[in-house]
DNA sequence: TTACTGACCTTTT
DNA sequence: AAAAAGGCCAGTA
């Protein structure tokens, strides 16, 4: 008996550890489906502040925020500073330096 | 039950 | 190199 997605994705957010980020295609590939990188966001805004998970070190593969600037942008920005991540003049993160690799 | 949406990704032109 | 289109899965109404 296998883990739902759902689970299984909130696990994964869970084990991010402090100053590195992870992008949805990696989360969900990570899950087991390596194309359902849309349903991590859904599950975050379902879940995130449910389970408390970082939903902060979540971030698309450019390595931005695909957030708006209404929607917490400014939020998860000030969160991934306050862990040591550094935004680029693009509002960037550096992938090579922060992306979670395991 | 079916249909639609979604904090996306990958591939092609 | 950049831009555009398509595709897939899960949850909610």
């Amino acid at each position: 008996m296998e883990k739902s997605f759902h689970e299984r994705v909130i696990e994964i957010i869970k084990n991010i550890p402090e100053g590195r980020v992870a992008t949805y295609g990696q989360i969900a590939s990570f899950a087991g489906n390596p194309k359902a990188a849309r349903q991590v966001s859904y599950i975050l805004h379902s879940s995130s502040q449910k389970e408390n998970l970082p939903w902060h070190r979540v971030i698309n593969s450019k390595g931005g925020i695909s957030l708006k600037f209404e929607g917490g942008y400014e939020l998860q920005k000030k969160m991934l500073m306050n862990e040591g991540i550094i935004f680029n003049n693009n509002d960037i993160i550096d992938l090579k330096q922060f992306l979670w690799r395991p």
